[in-house]
DNA sequence: CCAAAAGTGTTTATAATACACCCATGC
DNA sequence: GCATGGGTGTATTATAAACACTTTTGG
């Protein structure tokens, strides 16, 4: 067909919200290229796989947990013919949001992995701080008019929780009455259960489940003010 | 590295908007796989070559136009292992905006190309309707909270002009008097020009350029009302 | 009872819509 | 003049931000 043949390869942006800030999950490398550089978590496609097949399994092989309700979806692909000593190499970039979860303690294929704030990464193999700016931009983006922030969340939340993802995710605090308004009214945001979390200072917050919409119209963040 | 290599090209969904509608432009294949089919215009990735600059290549051959101004962008990558019958394809979909221009009659590889109204397009070759469904898709979405409608209008444009662009991507007829105001009072979307178009049969209209914004806040479209 | 966080009601500012109206041209 | 589309002013309506206030827990 043509001579000029590529590797392809999936790597992955794992993103999660600790404390007040956004961070990805990067794995310390043990083989050259890059060997003892940090690095998105990532591999090369199988012969007969599809590309979102590749990123679901790097994604079970680095959080240990199974894609069940994480979010996961293509962010872009990267040719540069001089990204990899190696030779030719084409990367899918994938972004993905999940929940703060503990770590496998790597059996992976890795030697380390672990969070990291996604604003202060320093440097990082191959064009992956690039990739991981591209992904943390998506992310952004997306969290204004999508329903995704509630990924970041685990299965039953409060309205706190998911405020916590937005105000990490660009910094601003928000009014916690107005916000519990907001998303409470959006149709098929939230889904209330019965339940109610205990144990907290204050009154009781009412936990809820991921709705059934995707889009938010208006948008969740205005402009500048 | 890996015995799993592939072929990577790239192809493109070049969109513009013809009376009201949203059209696509297409070339006939002349040679096998699925010769005599429509197919999105592409190729092959050259060995040095990055992929933004494979699409360029591309746009320019077919379009017979420098990209001076026009709008492309990556769109996502395709590379189910059943999408060509040839081996192992990757392909990169890419997504561009132009003004309508006179097409060149083909002394491209291609054996004819033409406008489609991007809603009825028929069978397409390999996975393209696919990657059309989706480009089409991003191009709605984008015209939302982009300035990117200016992409499909020539250089100097008058406001009716660029109303027609956003009544044909998503058919619905906008207030003319106040889509004026909406346009002209949002800062870097519009540079008037001096001068105006005459010949129409009212009001003779102020021409302007594309402004320096790329984002819009807020966007064009509300929800459902 | 007090502190703290959840959640509701109400006022106020801001922005979007609807539409009356004037402007500048061709015929 | 009059039809036609360009462009502006303004009243009305919807929405978001600000914040006082009530609710429900732990200590």
């Amino acid at each position: 067909m043509r001579g000029n043949l590529f590797a392809v390869a999936v790597d992955l942006v794992i993103l999660t919200v600790r404390g007040a800030a956004l961070h990805v999950l990067l794995v310390r490398r043990g083989v050259p290229p890059f060997e003892g550089a940090l690095a998105l978590p990532g591999g090369f496609v199988l012969p007969r796989e599809d590309l979102i097949d590749a990123a679901t399994r790097e994604l079970a092989t680095e959080t240990g947990v199974a894609v069940e309700g994480h979010h996961l979806e293509q962010l872009a692909s990267y040719a540069d013919p001089g990204r990899d000593p190696r030779g030719r190499v084409l990367t899918v970039g994938h972004l993905a949001f999940v929940p703060e979860l503990p770590l496998p303690t790597a059996d992976t294929d890795a030697a380390a992995n672990a969070w990291y704030p996604a604003a202060d990464v320093g440097e990082l193999a191959f064009d992956h701080e690039r990739i991981l700016a591209d992904g943390v931009e998506r992310a952004r983006a997306k969290l204004e008019y999508t329903t995704l922030a509630a990924s970041f969340c685990p299965p039953e939340f409060t309205v706190a929780q998911l405020r916590g993802i937005y105000e990490a995710a660009w910094g601003t605090p928000l009014d916690p009455r107005n916000f519990q308004r907001k998303v409470t009214s959006t149709p098929g945001f939230l889904v209330p259960t019965a339940r109610t979390v205990s144990g907290g200072r204050g009154r009781p917050a009412q936990l809820f489940r991921r709705g059934p919409a995707t889009m938010l119209h208006p948008p969740m963040l205005r402009g500048d003010p």
